[in-house]
DNA sequence: CAATTCTTTCAGTAACGACTGAAAGGACAG
DNA sequence: CTGTCCTTTCAGTCGTTACTGAAAGAATTG
């Protein structure tokens, strides 16, 4: 279990952005080193790998696993767990997307919700803040409304989507 | 400057919400109380508001003007600094959205095409793995070319567009 | 039902980033 | 030029979170 250059510079970076994904370190690099190698490891594997604490593999694996991220599997004849890593980078960015939204958007609204309704009994605050939270609400139920209906559409589609969303700016520039 | 409940609800919430949006609950804090005020605030409002010490406010302010989501003002005849947040909620999340960009994909993309370019050294690195480092790559940058083109339309075109996928994903459903 | 192998839990520690308060730096008024 | 008012810088402290290592727990084997 020795990394290339290569892809110890990946795992190194992908453990940098994990700290600016709502993650920390050792959970995006375990999950980067998952996704790199093409056969499950054991958390023993990862522990050699990453120079990191057995427990703190444990913890940060069942993170991944909660996030969707990450398979436990098993082979015949040998008591260890195995891990591997969602594959198919469409559906890794979809699983982030869906958690990232639950875990911050969501909320939000359901405040932005329960502020209104207090606001409206709350006669001594300015029309204009009000208002501002009003926009909020708005802005971000709205967004949540149509991520909810582009979460539906096949991924085939929502790619062809994306290249007609680009056709049009070209003919907005012209 | 006393803050009525639903406001101070509105301010703690974001400040929760800015720790895992990038920034720290601080300066979060202080972009969602300037949002909410019709008029500009000096740093001693914020300090008073949010009891917090005035260096903190310097710097915090400082953030929010480098991310372009706070701007300064002046009143004749007052030399205090005035400060005052981008009002418009879509302006707002394009300039969020821009940052976060930038911190977080464009590095990344750069770090992933640097990979690719030794691991074609690297002869002996599983053919799987090499693949799904080119996936990465193909996946990321193929979504900053379409960002970068979906920034170019207007604001009423975005909508439009949005509008037409969510009518997509209906078409798809029936 | 002991011994072995693997996993999880948890209390303590280490590392990191945020925040404060004091001091320095600037700009203006008299 | 001196004093006042406001802002910024920075060293130190505080608080939080990540990580470790030891111990307990669970599963399997002979």
């Amino acid at each position: 279990m020795t990394l290339s250059p290569a892809l110890e510079k990946y795992i190194l970076h992908w453990g940098e952005m994990g700290t600016r994904w709502g993650t920390n370190r050792t959970v995006a690099q375990i999950h980067a080193l998952l996704y790199l190698s093409p056969q499950p490891l054991t958390a023993d594997d990862i522990v050699e790998a990453l120079s990191i604490a057995r427990s703190n593999v444990s913890t940060s694996i069942r993170e991944l696993q909660a996030f969707g991220l990450v398979r436990m599997t098993h082979v015949m004849g040998d008591r260890r767990d195995y891990f591997e890593a969602v594959s198919d980078v469409w559906e890794m960015f979809n699983t982030i997307m869906e958690q990232r939204w639950q875990r911050e958007i969501a909320p939000t609204v359901t405040m932005l919700k329960s502020c209104v309704a207090e606001l409206d009994d709350e006669h001594d605050v300015n029309g204009e803040t009000k208002q501002r939270v009003h926009n909020m609400l708005e802005f971000l139920s709205d967004a949540a409304d149509w991520y909810a209906e582009v979460r539906t559409i096949p991924e085939q589609r929502v790619k062809m989507l994306m290249r007609l969303g680009a056709r049009v700016a070209e003919l907005t520039r012209s």
